[in-house]
DNA sequence: TCGATTTCGCGAACGACGTACGCGAAATGC
DNA sequence: GCATTTCGCGTACGTCGTTCGCGAAATCGA
């Protein structure tokens, strides 16, 4: 009790269980895989303590001689999803390497519908999440831009890339009700232009546009944070401080350079 | 009861008092400015049904006069916010009207922090998201963009700006755990690369660096999506199929510039 | 002015939640 | 075999969102 009251450090920097006295029955890898299958099936609302416990046919006090707090399962089951990304070395094209790296966050987030909300307001950083660091900054490998813009871009990349998640997912219920509104809004002749869209037949619903909008946008916001891509770059002198690559972009502010930032954290997994 | 049971129109499409019978004594706009008040200050899960009818000297029972459920309550809350907006007028370069509205986004997620988080996982469009909405198409009113290319474009710009909100503000107490983790994990001599941004003495976050790069993304993804900036967009026959404008997807190497962003505004002498 | 009617205020209660406590059971090390 | 250590988990506490139901307060029609 001495001092492990409030701080509590990162779930992976507790031990998981002590060689010694009664083996347990379960392990975090166990529970945090059953967390994800009822989040998956019925959302994160249905993973309760409760819940997760009696799908492994027990109480709900026993899940905490495993994690000291739900938010240690919610940050569990973030980081265990970075176990799905799939690896690819680095094919010379850091772009397209970056692009596919983020395509693959968006299957992943689709796949756990969750997975999006949670990880904008919970950036959690556990092993897996540090292996995907260490796998986004090889593909960046040999690239001019400084260390803290790569991690700056990572956090970029997935941001947008959640946050396109989350817009492609929008709760159905929630949508309908916002059409509705929307409807009876222009009732009243005030919005002449929102009239524009939706007067003629429903145009709202086409997800595959959206989609297929993803590589694009994608690659400009890393263009613009890393310099437009060229095949050239790892001959050019790695971990310099990047700004000179950039186009301007903004140009009536900002010709400023500053060193080495830090910036990005959010790893991949993480968490609402 | 007959069919007001599970569905359930937006807040904004029921009444809100009846005109017979003892009157209210409050509204939805008192009671929604008081729930502001309590999660500016202590955080949305401090906007609990009590806490708000505690503030109004009541019971939690009597804001079911006024709302159906605490969702409601939320979805009042994240329009309210829509008001704080100021609209400006189009100034002739849509690109840098664009950002400038999503700078004021910021501003806005900063001043409430719980709202970006809320905006991502439940967007709600209520009166004020539809007289922005209607102020949005205004700004590009004349770009020959389809409409629905143009709503995609809004869902973008609010859902990029809260992503980057939300990196902005990551809760303080996690990002130590983060990193706590990252310094042990590198232990392990696995992580090489990620190694080498740890190394150095630390670099603390420095928001006022990724804030800088806000107008330059949100540009690059705007133009994506809507096509480069031009002047003469006015001139061009609207409502067509936009994909004309657009640059080719995947904008691997190509030198691209983006228009002024700043300097158009400027010249034509506008407020913020 | 006076019921009839309609709505409001809200105390009390229900079920679900996260979590703390404590004790008997089960395994270990000596 | 015994002391030690951990585990399983029933029970309980406080808080949450929400429902019920009743007395009070206002409006409406006459």
């Amino acid at each position: 009790m001495t001092a492990a009251e409030r701080p509590a450090a990162s779930i992976w920097l507790r031990p998981e269980r002590s060689a010694v006295g009664r083996p347990a029955q379960w392990s975090r890898a166990e529970i945090t895989q059953v967390a994800l299958r009822v989040a998956d099936a019925e959302g994160l609302d249905a993973v309760s303590m409760r819940h997760v416990a009696a799908e492994l046919g027990t109480g709900a006090a026993s899940l905490y001689r495993y994690i000291e707090t739900r938010e240690d399962l919610l940050d569990l089951m973030t980081d265990a999803t970075g176990a799905e990304y799939e690896p690819t070395p680095p094919t010379g094209d850091w772009l397209a390497d970056l692009i596919a790296f983020g395509e693959q966050a968006r299957f992943i987030f689709r796949r756990h519908r969750w997975l999006a909300g949670l990880t904008m307001t919970r950036p959690v950083i556990g092993p897996n999440g540090t292996a995907l660091i260490e796998h986004f900054l090889t593909l960046l490998q040999g690239h001019p831009a400084a260390i803290g813009t790569k991690m700056e871009a990572f956090g970029m990349l997935n941001g947008i890339t959640a946050a396109f998640a989350l817009q492609e997912q929008a709760d159905q219920g929630l949508q309908a009700r916002n059409l509705a509104y929307l409807g009876h809004a222009l009732t009243s002749g005030k919005h002449p232009r929102l009239a524009a869209f939706l007067s003629p037949q429903a145009q709202l619903p086409r997800p595959e546009e959206l989609a297929g909008h993803y590589p694009d946008l994608i690659g400009r916001v890393l263009t613009g944070l890393l310099g437009p891509a060229q095949l050239g770059d790892s001959a050019r002198t790695p971990q310099q401080t990047d700004r000179a690559v950039r186009g301007p972009a903004c140009p009536g502010r900002q010709a400023r350079r500053l060193p080495g930032t830090r910036a990005a954290r959010k790893s991949r997994g993480e968490g609402m």
